[in-house]
DNA sequence: TCGTATCGACTACATCCGTAATCAATGAGG
DNA sequence: CCTCATTGATTACGGATGTAGTCGATACGA
């Protein structure tokens, strides 16, 4: 199940805030995009199809909630793009970002954490 | 300028040995994919067109080398996807490469060693 | 020399994606 | 009750994308 970029922006939507109406989606999002109601309900309708989103009617409209766990997506995605872009290694992912300070001192600190939890 | 999947096949080949005709990039692929040699030519097309692949006449065809360094690409690709996955955050794309198993031996010594360049 | 394989250029075409408009039903407000 | 706004459903449409086919020129093998 592909999710595309603009779908996306209604996921992130959902995952913060589960069980809202489109109305409500949009009202969300008129900051950063500044996408017509309609627009919105074209991308909710189609993660819908796709069975990224289950309804729950409520009166005349529905409430939508994300199908799959945002952690779970974003694993899947973060395998795919490594893989496509580089051959699978993590190692020069990372590398790429810190040199385009992708990196702040606090994700520093975390990916030290981390590799901590990882060598044992 | 917009690199799609398929293109980025093409690329890959052409990062590993530039200064090649389309039948060897063709032949290259076949393995992997098992593209006719006309769709590799119109990805190499678009390629060109899009100013990412430098041409070289050679008697009757063309010699395609890429235009832009794999580094450099990768880098904003990286940039891009983590930006709009993980809100630019990468300590949790690694922890989520970390968790898939995304992650080698080699890749933690890798990103320890990176560590300790980037805390100086 | 003549057919054939191959090259790049151009064209094709279904699907996806972003961005909406139209439409029929319905609920809310006067 | 009647009008208007809003809802989901359906349709639209141009550009991107994946996947090729056609065409005219040409080099190569018989």
């Amino acid at each position: 199940m592909q999710i595309t970029p603009a779908e996306l922006e209604i996921m992130n939507v959902l995952w913060d805030n589960p069980g809202i109406g489109a109305s409500e989606i949009g009202e969300a999002l008129k900051d950063d995009k500044s996408w017509n109601i309609r627009t919105v309900k074209t991308l909710v309708g189609r993660l819908v199809e796709k069975g990224a989103l289950t309804t729950e009617p409520d009166g005349r409209r529905y409430l939508y909630r994300p199908a799959i766990k945002r952690g779970d997506y974003q694993k899947k995605a973060a395998k795919q793009f490594v893989d496509r872009m580089f051959g699978g290694r993590a190692a020069p992912l990372v590398a790429h970002l810190a040199d385009s300070r992708g990196l702040t001192a606090e994700d520093i600190a975390d990916l030290e954490a981390l590799l901590g939890e990882l060598k044992k």
